[in-house]
DNA sequence: CATGAATGAGTGTTCATTCAT
DNA sequence: AATGAATGAACACTCATTCAT
């Protein structure tokens, strides 16, 4: 089963979004297609599997910066997140940009993601709520935070503006979550 | 032109995600495939032409916004962005969710629509680089501010915590823009 | 259309039950697979349509014996159906028997068969109804006579007794109906 | 070997024509797909098997009402015999008919039905030879005879005209080969 | 003997695209 | 310019069969 999700992360890096094809994953896997239909009930449900396999290696990404920084301020641990986020999608961001743009991500891929990230951001958070202004939804501050890492990271590796280094981005990134949740 | 663009919203409209075929959308806007094929090269053609008119009227809304606003202070115009995109989108949050997840947009749709929303941001922040901090960078905070409007905006259509009305979503985004761009 | 069910013929003919695939049906016919499906929902409905042009053919048959003979006695009508129905099928009982036994036939095309032979029969007995005993009840004995030409005329080009000449064997089924129907 | 037969059975009337598959006939009959294949050659030996364990059975079925009825008259001989043919289908007819239809029998099944009954009929009618007229040939009547049973019976349980019950259909089935036999 | 994971040839079907009318 | 019947390359998927364990 990894070796035929292996398989698709090779043929993206390939660059032949063209030669997806069921056949094509199963030999590229060093699986005969009978085998690769065994595992998984259709084609979705291998790009399915794929978009999870990445979200759970965020997932992880983020719980162990979390608790490598569990008793640290705010401000480190958001700057540590941004960091980790950022370096998660920069080792092969060519890559990171053809698996979001041409393997169909229906069912909610992308909510999950949402939904994860705001569950372990919700404690973070909450834990350091004497550094925040009082009376703010908890719910409210996550939604905001969440989309504000998650699309400025990725906007860092994919969109930032030529002049503008990576290192300058996280720094930037960092600073603007921390505006949000002091203001 | 105008009706094979309208026929696949309405065939997306209708849920039918597996119908998206030349010779469907073809029969729903009323011409022959051969007339469709008068006009659109290829298949791709006809979904890049449907996010240029997607970002062309949100191109529009947001000039409009501008101009109305020319001469209103910082948190007036974002205030009223924000407003704008949101409800942009919220009039069809259902279609506009298929139309990023079922229409394949590569060839850097996406990337045009932050490079739209980036030129005439900058433009809109350049005139009020006095209410900001000096030494900023005008094109990071431009990239910043882009790419919160953009995902938080479309955030709160689609994936709002329950419990959060549109309006304090509009109120929220707004804060957390302004608290970055007076940090 | 025709020229795709006289392909399935032709193959039949040649004896490949094995090559009896969509594929090689429209190369047969000098279609392409496109039209063969322009033309036909599925496989199936390719068999359904051939099995109801060999019922059309046989109804064609039998209705024309039938209107020949319309002023002629129990006797001659028999004896005349008996002999089209046997001819038919004479023709070539290789073929026939392969349209039997490798062509899939679900969908009730044998009842259907059985049903439309009913109504022209019980007509025609109708019609000479005092050359029978009073109070039989007529649609049993269509029923009866029905099934006796079927399968008799079948098994007479299929199943004979060597030994026993097509014209004998027609000459004793019809013995045989007129003995049940004068009983 | 008994407990496949079975799960064919039991799959057939389920109804599902579609899951009639090796494996899944092997997972049904509680075995795997190599104990499957280690009793029969392949696919097609199963359909045989089954269709020859229901001849086997009609075979017994009639080899004892023939013993049964060793001395009767020949009136009675058919009586039992039509009765016997008929309750053994009647019992399920669905099943029966998708036996018939979805099950492929190639190789000669149904000849083998009509030459074995031709067999035990043949002595059965050679017996009571003085009942008949003189000058009949015996192949040609029992020809005739197998097959009106055989076909009426299926018939009688299959095809009977609503309004005509069972119990009438097997008198007017008897009548008719009574009637042939005396003519 | 039994197992069942693995195989892969082969199938039905789709659908973007063409082109003669 | 418009049409839509025809095309056929390409694809997802099945399932009978094998064979190492």
């Amino acid at each position: 089963m990894e070796a035929v999700l292996d398989a698709v992360v090779r043929i993206l890096r390939r660059g032949n979004a063209r030669a997806i094809t069921t056949n094509h994953i199963a030999a590229t896997a060093g699986v005969s297609i009978g085998s690769l239909y065994q595992y998984f009930p259709d084609k979705g449900a291998i790009f399915i599997a794929l978009h999870e396999r990445h979200l759970r290696q965020i997932d992880q990404l983020i719980h162990s910066t979390l608790v490598e920084h569990a008793s640290a301020p705010l401000d480190e641990l958001i700057r540590a997140l941004v960091d980790a986020m950022v370096e998660a999608h920069a080792t092969d961001p060519e890559f990171f940009k053809r698996l979001q743009m041409e393997v169909p991500h229906r069912a909610g891929a992308t909510r999950d993601f949402a939904v994860r990230l705001h569950g372990v951001f919700r404690l973070a958070i909450a834990v350091r709520a004497h550094e925040l202004k009082r009376g703010r939804d908890l719910d409210t501050t996550v939604f905001v935070v969440t989309h504000m890492v998650e699309s400025l990271c990725h906007g860092a590796v994919l969109r930032r503006p030529a002049g503008l280094s990576l290192a300058s981005a996280k720094k930037e990134i960092t600073k603007a979550v921390l505006a949000y949740l002091r203001a």
